[in-house]
DNA sequence: AGATCTATTGACTTTAACGTAAAAAGGCGG
DNA sequence: CCGCCTTTTTACGTTAAAGTCAATAGATCT
């Protein structure tokens, strides 16, 4: 098993550019170690690469995304800090159920689209029977 | 019954401003009547004005939402148009489905997180019985 | 009609998320 | 050691989606 990824690796398998990795370096979504002044990823660093990318298939900026990613590895002492967490997944659970109605209504209307154009293909080219 | 809606109205059920709406119009994304120079708003823009933002709660640029709006009016009459349509159907299809997906995933990680956050306010303050 | 509000238009600015280009620094094959 | 290639840094450019500001233009209240 492989113990590091190189930059171009991870650009490839997630296809995305150096630039971007780079940035999100800058931007303190992940950190990777250095042999000199090459970058080496853990596989760690590439599961935080993936949800990243995730975050932003759902539309969270990154400033969103890398407060969700710090709850993950978080498990603070302080009760009150812990109060803190529970509240922002509370918050984050609700968007995401949000978006999930939303998707939802969504896949809705393109059924509704999707049968409209069907039945307007029926009309146009009659009823071909013995396709499928 | 209101037959039109000001864009003032618009912004505040929305939470948004007119130089958003003013940038949907110039896009292209809505069209409201206008007299004299006031915008007048249909009940029809009123909608289509929701279906936007809710494109952009999924994280569709306002490129993506037009065309994606575009689908719900149109009944093309060319059979080619038809086929056409159908596969845009299908592609936003996907992409709904595998955020779907990805939003399955973010909410069990969160509970994992919520999971090991109780346990920890559990470990600091004990049992607390008579609570709930 | 005058004063005051609100709406419109146009121009310029801002922010996030990269893209692009140039220069320097390692690494490697011959 | 030299030339070549990749990686890194640094700096500036770009695009989408508005925000901000100033100058009118209507509309409204009195």
């Amino acid at each position: 098993m492989q113990r590091y990824f190189t930059i171009t690796q991870l650009t490839q398998e997630f296809d995305i550019t150096t630039r971007t990795l780079r940035f999100y370096e800058a931007q303190g979504l992940v950190t990777p170690q250095r042999r000199g002044r090459q970058r080496l990823y853990t596989p760690g660093d590439r599961t935080r690469i993936k949800l990243i990318l995730r975050g932003k298939r759902l539309g969270f900026s990154l400033a969103e995304v890398k407060e969700l990613i710090g709850m993950y590895g978080s498990a603070p002492g302080e009760t009150g800090q812990l109060r803190l967490l529970m509240e922002k997944i509370a918050a984050r659970r609700e968007e995401l159920l949000e978006k999930q109605r939303d998707i939802e209504l969504t896949l809705l209307e393109l059924e509704e689209v999707e049968a409209g154009a069907l039945a307007r293909m029926e009309e146009l080219s009659p009823v071909t029977s013995e396709e499928r």
